[in-house]
Parts: C-alpha cells; structure tokens; sequence
DNA sequence: ATAAACCTTCCCATCATGGCAAGGTCAAGA
DNA sequence: TCTTGACCTTGCCATGATGGGAAGGTTTAT
C-alpha cells in the first residue's frame, strides 16, 4: 500500500503521515527499491488510532504516550486511565473557561438595545480597563 | 509615553503593539524625531480596548470590525449586537464540542479498570476506524 | 563621558497543517 | 517501446499570535 492509499484508508492526509514520522510519532515506514513508503493494514490500524485520538482532542505529547501503550500489550491499565482522565479534567476547564466568556459576553448582549442608537454596553465594556 | 510604557499601561506587549499595527489592526503611532513610537492616553484606552476583547475570544477579524464600531460614535449598537452575538454562537458551538468530547472520553474512563490489567476500553475504542 | 536601559528593524521558532515546485517512478494506452 | 498522466520524493514557504534574540541607534542618569 503506498502512502496516497494508506491516507485514505486512514484518514489521516499523507502530508501528515510524512510529517508524524518526522516528528518521531510514528516509526519510519518501510521503503520500496524506489524509495517509495510501503504501508500494511497495522500501518493503517495505527494511523486511525492517531486521528481518533487527534479527534478526541489529546495533544501529540498524549498521543505519543497512548500509542505506546496502545502498542505495549502488557501495560497496566491504569496508565491509560491516567493520561484520558488529566485531559478530561483540561476539556473541564476549558469548558469552563468558554463557558464564563461566553456567559458575559451573552449578558452584555443581552444588555444592548440592539437599534439604531449608538449606547451599547458590550463597546463600553470591552473599553473598560480591568482594575488598575 | 513610548512603547514599554504604553505596554505597562494597556497589558499589550511592546511586540504584539507593534505587530498590530503592522497587521493594520493598530493605525501607524506617530514618531519621536529619532523614530521612536509615541503614545497618548487614546492609544492606550484603544490597546486595552483590544487586548479586552482579545481576552473574550473574538478573532482578530471581529476585534476590527469592533475597533472601528468602537470609534464610529454614532455606530448603531445593532451592528456591535450582531458580532457579539455571532461570537456567543461560535462559543456555544466550541463549548458543546468540547463537552462531547469530554462526556464520551470521561464514559470510557469509567469504564477502564485502571488497574494492572491491561484490557482498556479507552485503547479499544481509540483504535477503532470511523465507519468504513 | 560612559554605561545602562531604552528604542528600532529584521530574522527565527513555535504547532499542525496546507500548498507548491522540481525531479524521480510507475502503469496504462498508442 | 515510447509517451503521458498520476503518482512518489524532498524541501521550502505560509498560516496566526506570540516570544526570543541580534545588531545597531538613542536617551538618560551618573
């Protein structure tokens, strides 16, 4: 399988297959005579693991972490736990985050007249200085 | 008031005031004969004005569109209503991902023992393909 | 006068991704 | 067999917002 067919087998663009090896990600594929990468169906299993967990939003550090994992038959269970419950407490406080921007955000909205006229709390707002 | 005081005072970096106007977004600060910035207390109001709204969120698109609503005083606050309300929607959208994510990440864990075995339900979904 | 602390511009790096160009390779059709 | 088009390779450039740093000029205080 060549890296165009491996792409997209696995949905993951060959640009990126290239890329993730370079980084050390992913281990060097194999070549043919021509130099061309050569991919088999545990390259593609791979991948897909890569780009569900991209999806999942896991950072390329965490990726690193879990495909070692993934492939280290014997691992304890409780490593993986570990690395998918820090990165459910980071999308908690993401959330968070979002949620308190876009809650005031939404009142101060909610605030403005919304007409022709020029009073408008969210531009009053976004003047003010925080404290100091 | 030069550029690391017009920084201190707006919590915008010296780099970013600079890269602003560069970009635009900032109009040209007026010069010292020997080429040094100078700054007023308007240019710092509309620096802290920026960095405000670059702490809700809104892209640099929407913070020119608001710097220029910001400036036009007769600007009808539906147009300010508008952006602010596109944004709490891009928000809404961002933070029902995230929870996504997070509740099907979060259900999984759950349901990984955590121990020394090796079976994990999170390594298990992880590798499996999207459809297809 | 000299040194420290500024300022200026310009270049490089990030991170994951895409695009493009130059050159090599392979497969199918004339 | 030769050509052509579709692939492959590497390498460079760009993104967007930000930081770091170098080289060189200015200001200010001692």
């Amino acid at each position: 399988m060549n890296i165009s067919e491996a792409a997209a087998a696995s949905g993951v663009t060959a640009k990126m297959i290239r890329y993730y090896e370079s980084i050390g990600l992913l281990p060097a594929a194999r070549r043919s005579q021509a130099g061309y990468r050569n991919y088999d169906s545990t390259d593609v299993h791979r991948l897909q693991f890569v780009r569900r967990s991209r999806d999942f939003g896991f950072s390329m550090d965490q990726i690193a972490a879990l495909l070692a994992l993934w492939t280290d038959h014997s691992r304890p269970s409780k490593d993986v736990k570990a690395i998918a419950l820090a990165h459910v407490a980071e999308l908690d406080e993401k959330i968070s985050h979002l949620r308190g921007l876009r809650d005031t955000l939404k009142h101060l909205a909610d605030c403005c007249h919304g007409d022709h006229r020029p009073d408008c709390p969210i531009l009053s707002d976004l003047g003010k200085s925080l404290g100091r």
